[in-house]
DNA sequence: TTGTTGCTGGACCATGTGGTCCGGTTCCTC
DNA sequence: GAGGAACCGGACCACATGGTCCAGCAACAA
């Protein structure tokens, strides 16, 4: 997962690119510990292992452990989008959002359900404890649902869905299915209720198609 | 939210009724507190505090912290189960479905969709952390989806449900739309999607009634 | 009544964890 | 190359938190 300039500097201070360097093994480290333990139980000593560093390092990039987790809500926002743009801001048809979805299902198959959605499991274990990390992630699911409802108005747009198709809507209500099938999945380490989950999802929208294609969805 | 005799007893140790109501103080503290704070993030002298008692009293009826939240994942989850079963097993229409809806979009709005579900938040901050709870969180689920699909069932032998329906599938739609629902209204702080991804997993279960009533899904 | 066990209060302990400090090194600027 | 700021290593600190202990009271069986 190559993540260069992903992280933005600090504020106004001259930074190098060393600097630089050592806050990007921070963030990467927290991103990687804190996906499979959760914020709450990984520690900075965790994080200053991992990451190759020393305590005085990880207070000299980030105030403290609340602006580190701050940061890393950033962080991984700007790679979750930066990845779904690489796959959703083509989407011009209803086979594209197939294989977007059997692209997420199969990078979720090889740990077995496990672990689930970066932003999900950040959003709930955050949002009723860091208003700011909370509305940072808030933001960043429009964001992802606007990738998608953009599509879905291309689609709409090109005669492909009919006019009484609500895009956002649609968007929305993928989203939920995604996010909802992250969690059963990872609560029962089997992808399978996340497919029948986006499964569920793509057939609502395949309603509105105007040719409804009898392809099946995978 | 009376929940008598809901906490279990101790293995085959003698009990008092007294013993049993100081149990069941703890449990329902704990209860409270980790529904708005997190699991990890609830100490146990909070629970203590909470629940007028001491820390003996803690460590005289659970042997350590990690048994206490097991306990309460079997606790919360009776709890669930036992509301859920009222208003589910009477189940036989589509518009028995929609109150259903209703009565949770409405629960959830009085707290402008924070907090989300006491199972799924529990669920993703535990799955990666506590093996036992995790499978037990699982079988919970499973139990709440079969109250649908046992519904579902009932009204697909009814002949209100077309044969070609599949009511495991769809209660599994349903579920993650729900949770999927949960967590963006709590991530948004805000019942709205919450009510989008519910619509839309009902909009697909009635795109299999025989007869497609065109009343609105509210 | 008496013995045994459940139950409770609360002082106390060990240590994990977030956070500080300071001396030293590297890097940029003039 | 000299000054200063960014950067780094790691010892150190304060304290929150999970967990222990024990003395005493309540409850129940005989």
């Amino acid at each position: 997962m190559s993540d260069e300039q992903v992280a933005a500097p600090r504020n106004g201070r001259r930074i190098s690119q060393r600097g630089i360097a050592t806050r990007e093994r921070i963030l990467d480290a927290a991103n990687r510990l804190m996906l499979v333990r959760g914020v709450n139980a990984t520690t900075l000593d965790d994080i200053r292992e991992a990451s190759q560093t020393s305590k005085s390092q990880l207070y000299h990039h980030f105030a403290d452990k609340q602006e580190l987790v701050r940061a890393l809500v950033t962080y991984r926002g700007a790679l979750v989008l930066q990845r779904e743009r690489a796959g959703l801001e083509r989407l011009r048809s209803f086979s594209g959002l197939v294989r977007w979805r059997n692209a997420l299902v199969q990078a979720n198959s090889l740990n077995n359900g496990k672990y689930g959605c970066g932003l999900g499991s950040m959003a709930l274990e955050l949002s009723d404890q860091d208003e700011q990390a909370r509305s940072s992630l808030s933001e960043t699911f429009a964001a992802w649902e606007k990738l998608i409802s953009d599509g879905l108005h291309r689609m709409r747009d090109n005669g492909l869905l009919r006019r009484d198709a609500d895009p956002e809507k649609l968007a929305t209500g993928l989203m939920a299915a995604l996010q909802g099938g992250y969690l059963l999945a990872n609560a029962a380490h089997d992808v399978a209720p996340m497919e029948v989950a986006l499964d569920m999802a793509l057939e609502h929208i395949r309603s509105f198609l105007v040719q409804p294609a009898d392809e099946p969805t995978r």
